[in-house]
DNA sequence: GTGAAAGCGCTAACAC
DNA sequence: GTGTTAGCGCTTTCAC
């Protein structure tokens, strides 16, 4: 910078100020000053202004599984926003594992981020020492414990009592619930609307019916092995996310069992490939674009922290209707 | 820092040196800094020690579509070795598009990332900016133009004329190949795969059956749709990538095109999804968790430039034989 | 409107 | 071993 100055022949208050795009310089230096910086190549240190100023120009997106179609979509919204208000994103990776989460929290915070947008792993994952520095934060997808923060979620107990009111009225009498683990509020949430719904016809809930696996893949052939080999199983599933879903159809179809024929099949998270699944798959689609904007918005105009609730749409396939 | 130095009765730099673990400090300083530290719950300011040691401990992966799963699937590998070597690694998603990947790069520089990773957009995508500052680059997937970099990328030539072979020897007489942009290496490379293998049988290429598109969904879609149309359509298909491949079906679905008996598929990139289509595809499968390691790996050794090739995986299942 | 100068928080010579 | 100090590259008062 100080090169630029003297090549301009001003001082690096100036050529600051040029770069920053104030408006209080006379325009005859402000080009001197612009020539010059393109005739030396010159490039600004984004770490030295970060730290002066005390913010860096950087989102962070930090996703529990970026392997999950549904986190990745979000970065599309999230980025639109983002871009349209001089902020780039970049996204990490927690693997829904605590310890991880934790070192791209210290990551966000050592790299002064201007603002982090979190699937957290657990709803008490320890956010307070961005808040306490001032950094905004916005949960996406699931709710933290503490209230302090803002999030946007999709209406998940609707959304799954939907779900599943759809299998019993397509004439499915045994449902089953494959969900994820209880410190995901969306797997509680999810596993709450479909005893909501059990509970709308007057039927009883099964225990057996309901499982709790991780939300991976291997999650969901585990669960349908295992409710394929009970006593009485069930004749209808519901599935509380998309790796879950894969999971369960290639176990089905492993075991030779007919969807939509001997068992009906609802996954959460729509996806390209929902529809050339055999039969297609009826799914819980979620907004995730507009997800991700709605948290982008509420990172840029912090306050007091709000929960903006999305819908859903079911959108109805060959694997739920015999 | 200073207040942690003024409580633990030191100066800064004996701070500094705990907090980096260096071993020329009294144990017993050491042990008095670190618990001020905790006390005082000081936390390292990154951007300020970013800027004192011309390097962040971060790494960048800049991936032209978060949403392909081939893509994702990378960044497992990459955090692997990126953490077990004290670096942190985020993503960032370029769209394929030069602008948005120029704006990352420009983040990289201005973050002071210590290496980058990158999918490029297009073989002449300028990264000389980062090794003018001697920032470390590997190309991932693709190939750059410029040979100053080095490279981790599969044998897409053979890859493609093995799947086309396949198919060959399966029956299938009249194969297309659908393709990517121009400017994207892998797309040319399957190409001339897929036409070698023709070669190979004395056929000879047919230029309608050979189709470029974008490398997403709705190329996939389109090229079906218009091979469909041909006069003589073709009677097998090879999909140069992932989400081409899921367009591709969804239109033969819409077609009612019945696979593997009027039309054969093969498709790049592997996915959880594959075994659940109808009929289960067959895919060529890349090394992923391989390739990110790889590259990682030249990361953190960087010297001549080297381009790594690694082997792909032909997947047979129902989609290729009839 | 422009410049001089302080200082963001840290690390690494260098001196002791 | 430990402390003193300069300085990484920028922004922003403050004085002119």
């Amino acid at each position: 910078m100080q090169d630029v100055a003297r090549a301009a022949g001003v001082s690096t208050a100036t050529v600051s100020r040029v770069l920053n795009g104030r408006p209080d310089v006379n325009p005859e230096l402000a080009a001197r000053v612009t020539a010059t910086v393109q005739e030396l190549g010159y490039r600004p240190n984004g770490v030295a202004r970060t730290l002066r100023r005390r913010v860096a120009s950087v989102w962070g997106l930090i996703v529990s599984d970026v392997e999950s179609s549904y986190f990745t979509s979000l970065v599309r919204g999230v980025e639109a926003v983002a871009r349209a208000n001089g902020y780039s994103v970049v996204v990490c990776n927690s693997q829904d594992d605590p310890g991880t989460e934790a070192a791209y929290l210290e990551v966000a915070l050592a790299e002064q981020m201007a603002g982090v947008i979190i699937s957290p792993a657990r709803p008490d994952s320890d956010i307070s020492p961005l808040l306490a520095r001032g950094v905004p934060v916005v949960a996406i997808d699931r709710r933290l414990a503490q209230g302090a923060t803002s999030a946007v979620v999709v209406d998940n107990v609707a959304a799954a009592r939907r779900a599943t009111l759809h299998l019993l009225d397509a004439g499915y009498r045994r449902v089953a619930c494959v969900t994820g683990p209880e410190h995901v509020s969306t797997a509680v949430e999810r596993l709450r609307g479909y005893r909501d719904a059990l509970h709308d016809r007057g039927l009883e809930a099964d225990p057996a019916l309901e499982r709790v696996e991780n939300y991976r893949v291997d999650g969901g052939r585990r669960a349908v092995r295992e409710l394929a080999a009970l006593p009485e199983p069930p004749d209808a599933l519901l599935l509380a996310n998309g790796l879950l879903t894969v999971g369960a159809l290639s176990a089905l179809h492993e075991l030779g069992i007919a969807v939509p024929e001997e068992m009906g099949v609802v996954g959460f998270d729509d996806s390209p490939w929902a529809e050339v699944t055999r039969p297609p798959l009826t799914t819980v689609a979620q907004p995730t674009d507009a997800l991700g904007r709605a948290a982008a918005e509420l990172l840029l105009r912090p306050g007091a922290p709000v929960v903006r609730t999305l819908d859903t749409d079911l959108i109805v396939r060959g694997s739920s209707t015999r």
